[in-house]
DNA sequence: GCTCGATTCAAACGCCCGTTTGAAACTATC
DNA sequence: GATAGTTTCAAACGGGCGTTTGAATCGAGC
């Protein structure tokens, strides 16, 4: 029997299932993360988390609106943390358009923040995120882009204005391909030994990565328009 | 036909199991790439590809081995492809490294020619592909990374004569930033469509996109080495 | 002390999964 | 036409899945 607890009163029942819940969605966030949405259980994820079985179906609904409560408990804080920080950026600005390197580091911070914030899901939940994006379920890809869809659109604005060269068009593109090498990397479990060994014993990886993840993305956003005859597929041998 | 050795199997017999193996293949490709690998069940299988359902573990053993052959029957000559594409620009150089925009085409070009190859699969693979790097599961990650093994290597190795500037870690990365946005590009089953609508009715969208994609990592791997300072935690407000 | 709504719990529901089985069908060879 | 090896087939196996149910438990308010 777990301890009954007499400190609070009225809210004690909102303590209990808010805990219950709680339990829930950090359990989730781990096996998710290790091994993908549907290849986690609702028995195993309930057995890790301490609850019963039903509690799940009772709290959240589905397997499917757990799953978007994980994603919005971490996603709505950073994605509005992302906001305020253009918007503060933006403001001691004096109007001046902001750099390119300055509008990247409004993403990425939160990011990084959250990273390294283990009480807040910290890697766990990015790499719930990475996998996401890559999922094909349209409940999923519904759920990210109304999500992402007011952020992203006001950091297209401000890049708008830093990269004049780029066409409207364009910044969607290199936007996505950010995006994309965003999410590998956040996601990466274990995807870097896909090619190679990292230096043992770094510490404090996350900020390490996005340290160099930064200064790529912004050269690639910065660089001029491709011309189209570079790449080439008929090998002229 | 005289075959040096008659003492095996006949023709019609391997036409036939070639034939049911083949649309096994066809049918994992496309189901894989609509609904990911746990989500396709071998009944759905089958019955797409017009065969018994038993007949997923007599040709191929497992579903997972099945994911592999997929992966398999495409990944190798793709990536041979690669490696001859590199091998070629490396002899008509004559020792002069090769630029970066080059190596970046023989890594591009097998992969934009697979995808407008319908008969090769597509597009169909190659979100496939894209989907198994973000996946979780070891036999995946474990198939990924030794099929991977030789191609990384072998354009490493020429990027760092293009790159002379980057550290062989700091490649590391720089390649794995590459992987990932190419990846979540072509994986994109609609990813496009969380930011943005694509101009609609542009023909040959693969081409396009690459042409796009092409200048970004450029650019992104020719950057100048990231300052710590850059991207500060602390906000000081 | 009783009621009542909220939460927990054990048990079951119906369904679909990946895999196995053993017999039938087919075909090249003798 | 019997033989042997390969491939197909219908059927079933055991098990795990997400979800539902109805009773038990709890704490707060009257």
């Amino acid at each position: 029997m777990p301890t009954p607890r007499p400190a609070r009163r009225s809210i004690a029942m909102d303590a209990l299932s808010q805990d219950t819940k709680t339990r829930i969605l950090d359990a989730a966030e781990t096996l998710f993360m290790e091994h993908g949405f549907e290849a986690t259980s609702l028995r195993q994820l309930t057995g890790a988390a301490g609850v019963n079985l039903a509690a799940v179906n009772y709290h959240f609904g589905t397997k499917e609106e757990l799953f978007q409560a994980v994603l919005t408990r971490r996603l709505d804080p950073m994605n509005q943390e992302r906001i305020d920080l253009l918007d503060r950026y933006l403001r001691e600005s004096r109007a001046k358009p902001l750099s390119c390197e300055k509008i990247l580091s409004a993403m990425l911070i939160p990011a990084l923040r959250l990273a390294r914030d283990e009480k807040r899901g910290g890697k766990h939940f990015l790499r719930v995120l990475g996998r996401a994006y890559a999922d094909p379920a349209p409940f999923i890809r519904h759920f990210l882009s109304a999500q992402y869809a007011e952020m992203i659109n006001r950091f297209k604005d401000a890049f708008l204005e830093a990269l004049p060269h780029l066409t409207r068009q364009e910044l969607t593109w290199r936007l996505h391909f950010v995006m994309g090498a965003l999410s590998y990397t956040l996601a990466g479990t274990d995807a870097l030994k896909l090619m190679a060994q990292v230096a043992p014993g770094e510490k404090d990886n996350d900020e390490m990565v996005l340290q160099r993840l930064a200064p790529f993305l912004a050269a690639g956003l910065k660089a001029p328009l491709g011309d189209p005859r570079k790449l080439e597929l008929v090998s002229g041998d």
